[in-house]
DNA sequence: ATTCGATATGATAGCGCTAACAGTCCCATA
DNA sequence: TATGGGACTGTTAGCGCTATCATATCGAAT
């Protein structure tokens, strides 16, 4: 089945280590770990057994032993998108030189596969725990909060966290480019997301932005979702339906970058004026799109920065607030008018 | 530091859940892991107990007493390009009914950074490790060749695998990319792609597209490389830059569809007849895509079907070759004049 | 010379779980 | 009634490490 070339009959211990370099065992552990005082002439013998032998420590047994793990367990929704890549950047960056490690699990956006995403990964004892989110499953919380390990839930500070959050407020980041909106004088306000029923945070961005157009005495003229495929064509296309639907929208509201560029991309092959008969904005700030023909309004994420501070705290280098709050700025580019 | 409610003095062990339930330690086990027989009535008893201390299992213990781990390694050079997220869907996805789980590591494309997170997950005892391309430092070689598990290489079959491969031919991509090209009457063609010394298979591609120039008596007019910074701009730059320099090229061969994208949108800017006056071609078949102005030829890396072959073969799901050898199919979009 | 304290190494006892074996009980079968 | 075999539960002995304490050695300080 699996071909090996020393075929080893059984893996190799830190006893093998220790007969090859005619030390103790304990020795051996002091020196793959750098630990205690050994000789500078015993701690050369054991490299080199170990060298030779091609020895491998076994974390597992290292782990109940000393219980201790330097994991830290990362619950994100989705990999696809390019907002947690780049949280994940954020972190590992951050975990570089604390000797901790992250471990991504990947939810989809489904609460009962979360449940079991954090069940799986609370059995290896990790150090720390990073969760998107602050929406969760009672036993999830229950199994968080009974950890006893710091847990960062991040990208969203909207609501109560089992321990630390680190995060944007997205109510108010929808209720700010509403606001910008309106300001540059757009009233006939459309919506297009995608159909989530789990992606609580992009429902809270558009709540905030219905209560700033209600504010406002406005409200949404149309709104479309959708799900699944490719986001710059569903973009296109929900756009075309919106256009079609309602022809007075003056402003299209995306719930993310990629659909709102495949929007700008059909307002321009239709030669609609944009920004002047029509503005456009999305959310994340997704450099990706940086070299599309015009530049979407967004509104960025702070994403790196979630990925550092949660990472911070975990590591235990943060003096730990309960929750932090990121700022997002509004990004004009071209798709908003000047007021 | 760290906010807990009921506050339990030690974590909960088996012993915790056995005396709450008045059965011994090896009973609750066995319905915890639902292994060997155990009466509806106990098993009732023990989960009751269990789910009211919220016991969750140790793994680590676990792991070391059965000698099995139910991880699976997955290393990878980056996650912010669309290629590895596809193809971790596809291990996902596979993975699901077998009980194992994959865990990631992102190398960077560093080959130090590679054999520490191999180094790292080997000490952890995997099941199994999918790692992407051929190339790897001596050490890391040695070391999966060592593990005694079953050892995948992704994305690449040019080369000597440590034990199973699962992938495409980057050289022949190469190679019938510009066979096509060639063949639709093009002859000025420059390259432009990443300045990657470590991404071995753009570089294979590189070479067997060279080749068949060669072979069909031509020869790369230009070529441009860049590093870093969002792949669409990029792409804009690049084009730009080679179009300057050598305003007679007709064709533009891309090492990825990103900045092919970028390129293809600059074309457009300019007015010049895609693909009449000029012809682009990228890689990977990225679906993220679909939406622009023009579909860009390309040709697809197989990553979902990678993913799902590797994830079968470390599951021991598949009668295993040593390679498997995935054949990519040219998309050839609205960006080759047709013969 | 005695004592002290560094420095260097080893012996012992688990960490929390599971494999493997050993019962115990009860009922069907001979 | 004896016997065998399920069905169920418990006991014992580690898995491969590390924490902790014990021991040995040696030069410096008293």
């Amino acid at each position: 089945m699996t071909k090996s070339s020393p075929e080893p009959r059984h893996t190799l211990t830190l006893r093998d280590v220790s007969e090859a370099s005619g030390v103790s065992e304990m020795t051996v552990s002091r020196v793959l770990r750098n630990r205690g005082d050994v000789s500078a002439a015993t701690r050369e013998k054991v490299l080199e057994a170990a060298r030779t032998l091609g020895y491998v420590p076994n974390k597992i047994a290292g782990a109940l032993a000393s219980q201790r793990v330097n994991l830290v367990g990362v619950v994100i929704p989705s990999l696809s998108n390019m907002v947690f890549p780049e949280v994940m950047t954020g972190i590992s960056e951050t975990l570089e030189g604390t000797g901790l490690q992250p471990v991504v699990g990947v939810t989809n956006y489904l609460p009962d596969r979360e449940e079991s995403v954090i069940y799986e990964m609370l059995s290896w004892r990790p150090s720390g725990m990073i969760v998107a989110g602050l929406e969760h499953s009672p036993a999830a919380r229950a199994m968080l909060a009974q950890a006893g390990i710091p847990i960062v839930e991040i990208m969203d500070i909207d609501g109560d966290p089992v321990d630390h959050a680190v995060g944007i407020s997205h109510h108010r980041a929808g209720r700010k480019m509403a606001e910008a909106i309106i300001a540059a004088g757009y009233k006939r306000i459309a919506f297009l997301g995608t159909q989530m029923p789990n992606d609580f945070r992009a429902k809270k961005r558009l709540q905030g932005f219905e209560e700033a157009l209600s504010k406002a005495g406005l409200a949404l003229v149309d709104r479309e979702f959708y799900s699944g495929g490719s986001a710059l064509l569903k973009g296109r296309e929900m756009t075309a339906a919106v256009l079609a639907r309602s022809p007075d929208v003056d402003f299209l509201y995306y719930s993310n970058d990629m659909i709102g560029a495949g929007g700008l991309l059909y307002c321009l092959d239709q030669g609609l004026d944009v920004p002047g008969r029509i503005g456009l904005a999305g959310f994340n700030g997704v450099e990706l799109l940086d070299g599309l023909p015009r530049k979407l309004a967004t509104m960025d994420a702070c994403r790196l920065e979630i990925g550092r501070k949660a990472a911070e705290i975990v590591a235990g280098q943060a003096t730990s607030t309960d929750k932090v709050e990121l700022f997002p700025t509004l990004q004009p580019g071209d798709t908003i008018r000047q007021a």
